[in-house]
Order: C-alpha cells, then sequence, then structure tokens
DNA sequence: TTTCTTTGTGAAGAAAAACTATCAACTGTG
DNA sequence: CACAGTTGATAGTTTTTCTTCACAAAGAAA
C-alpha cells in the first residue's frame, strides 16, 4: 500500500519459488526479499536471482540482525538490507537509493554499448533481426533470397556486422538465429515503435 | 486460468475505469473487453481506450449479438469481437490473429523509423538523451558544459539531429528537453542495456 | 548609446566511417 | 567432379561526423 502511494507498482510474492515464476513473466527493477518465508526462503532465493537476472537489485529484510545472516547476504549478491522492524522512510530510502544507483549503471551501458547502436542503425540489419524473430532459424542463401538482396557477399557483411555485435549467433549446421541480446533487443524494438 | 496456461500474463478489472488505470500502470498488448460491466460499461471504455493508447489492441466481448453493439464497437476501433457465449477455443484463435496482427505492424514501424535508430547510433546523442533524462530541461551552453565538449557547433549539429528525429524539444525559453518519445526511448534503452 | 561578451544557429568543405560491388576462394552435397 | 552455399579481402562510393567560418540576438559593461 504504502510503495503504491509512493509511485512504485509492487507486487508481491507468498515465497521464493512464487517469485522466481513472477521474475521470469515481469520485468522487476528491485526485489524485497524476506529472509523468512513460508517454503524456499530468502537466503536461498538470493543466489537463484542473482544468477538468473545479474542485474536485478534486491534488498534483503532480515528479522533480527545476525551478522551472519547479513554477511551471507551481501555475499549473495544483495544490493542492500534492512533489518525489521524498520520505519516506513527506512525502507523508502534504500529503495530509492538503490534504484538510482542501478540508473547510474544502466547509464553506462548505454553510453558504452556502441557496436550494438551503430548495428541497429541499419534498416536491412534490423529486417534481419525481424526475420530470425519470426523464423528463429535460417540458413545463409535462405535469408538473403527472404531480405530480396541479389548480392549474397553484402548480405554477408551485415551478417557479420550483427554476430560482431553479439546480436546473431551460429549452430554447428551453420543456422543463423537470434542470441538472447538479440531476442531483447527485438521486444524492445517493438516498445519503442508503437508509440 | 485458460489464458495462463496458454503462455499468457493476463491481469483483470472489474470495470472500465479500473481498466484504466491499469493500462496507465503496465504495457498491455491486448485488452479483452466485456460489454457488460458494473460501472463503466465496455462499449463507454473502448473510445477511451483506443484514444489514449491507440497501438493496443482491443477484442470487445458482448453478451448477446446486437447488430447495433458489433457495429458501434468496431466503430469505436475494435480489433475484434467475439458474443458470448464462446468456446475456448475461439477466443484463443482470436487473441492469437489479433496479436499477430499487431505484431506485423509493429515490423513496419521498426523498418521506417531509420531516423531515430541512425540517430541513436551516435554516442554522443545518447548522452544528450541521458542528460536531458535526469535534468529535465538545460540550455543549448549548459548542456555543451556538461558534455564536456569544448566545439558548441559540433553539439548543435547532434541536437538538431535529435530536434529532426523528435527525440527532443525546445520551448520558448529555448530550453532543450525530452519528447514524449524521447522519454520512451530512453526507458527502453536502460532495459536493453540492463541485459 | 555604444561596445563587448556570451549564447545560439546555420552552412560548406575536409576527414572519417560505413556501405556496396567486385573478385576470389573454400566447403559441403548430390 | 559439378554446383550451390558460404565466407573473406579489397577498392570505390556514399553517408556521417568534424572542423571551420560566419552571423544574429541577448545581456553586461563601458
Amino acid at each position: 500500500e504504502v510503495l503504491s502511494e509512493n509511485g512504485f507498482s509492487p507486487d508481491s510474492a507468498e515465497n521464493g519459488e512464487i517469485a522466481l515464476e513472477k521474475l521470469q513473466d515481469n520485468m522487476f527493477d528491485l526485489v524485497l526479499l524476506d529472509s523468512v518465508m513460508p517454503g524456499m526462503d530468502g537466503l536461498e532465493t538470493l543466489p537463484l536471482i542473482k544468477r538468473t537476472y545479474p542485474k536485478t537489485r534486491v534488498i534483503m529484510l532480515t528479522a533480527f540482525s545476525t551478522v551472519n545472516s547479513a554477511v551471507e547476504a551481501m555475499r549473495s549478491g544483495a544490493d542492500d538490507y534492512i533489518t525489521k522492524p524498520f520505519k516506513i522512510d527506512e525502507l523508502l530510502v534504500a529503495i530509492r537509493r538503490c534504484l538510482e544507483e542501478a540508473k547510474f549503471g544502466v547509464c553506462e551501458e548505454i553510453l558504452n554499448s556502441d557496436e550494438m547502436f551503430k548495428c541497429l542503425a541499419n534498416s536491412t540489419r534490423r529486417k534481419v533481426l525481424l526475420l530470425l524473430y519470426r523464423e528463429s532459424k535460417l540458413r545463409f542463401m535462405d535469408m538473403t533470397r527472404k531480405l530480396n538482396i541479389d548480392d549474397h557477399t553484402k548480405v554477408n557483411f551485415h551478417l557479420k556486422s550483427l554476430k560482431d555485435a553479439h546480436l546473431i549467433e551460429q549452430d554447428r549446421r551453420k543456422n543463423y538465429q537470434l542470441s538472447a541480446k538479440g531476442k531483447k533487443i527485438v521486444t524492445c524494438m517493438s516498445a519503442i515503435a508503437s508509440s
């Protein structure tokens, strides 16, 4: 209730398993993780979250301040922790600081991912991404035909560019397909375009 | 329940007002809109949804097939409608078709928004976007200083490029600020970078 | 009021980078 | 072997970016 009133869009989960499911479906900026939960508890869940979603921020909520659990939490990658009972304001401050730090980290990333943005600047390459999004796997010559480009070496040029930017990858049979990053890009491009 | 089992992540709202609130908070690809609801009903809600979120697809669910309401719904911009009672499969087919059409439309957009992607290809310009995201408003020379660029005409060059792509705009006092599109881009860039 | 400084904008040519076209070669498969 | 599929290297063309110059408008200083 407090979080909603303060401009956040929170969701809740009864235990670690449910939290991980929700993380899979939606994208969250921050996880408030209680160390005591029915089922999978916080200290178990933390490393699982951080392994799969390393960029998601996690604040641990520990019931009583035992040095042990705090140390363990930070070692497993918690970005901050708060001991219960806590004041609402403490929580809000911690959340805001945590998100602020994350935003800063993201800025770095955006400025440094030059290769990727250069790659997206070309419409042929964007078309390749969309094609691979729909067809998931394509061989070299099939791709050139679908793109309606008669000069296959030109296609090769762009594919190499996409490969260098790690947006696509090849399996042993030389099939081209989207990388994890590539898939995310297509989704984001869709979001941008459908403004 | 059926939707969840079929790979969707649905949410529900008891009436039109609540639906509009939820649309404001999260991004939905599709709305299943019942024409009969307590409070604001479907036919009232439809034009409101379409006016604010023109790209969001809407399928109307009408209790009995009156020609009138069907016609009215389609005219207000419903993308499809289904008459109750309906078979689960009918609904799933309609949903899938609707999303498929939307995806196709988005592809067009992505391929045509060349200017925007070209604009994002330059790291100076991305830095401008991030700067404006944080500071919200900046004058020309303040910007050049924050960017640590001594040649102000160079900054001007990039600002013009951003203006042409409608990612930034100026108010009467010549303050530069992010446009609505620009704001969305920054959010999407963050999502991409934090992979 | 004039002069000077800072701010803000545009445009043309030079430099750098990206893209295309052409040639050449290697790898599988029937 | 023949032949389509696949990749790389290079030189020429186009586009983007940078540099330089030019200029107008607003505000401060003389």
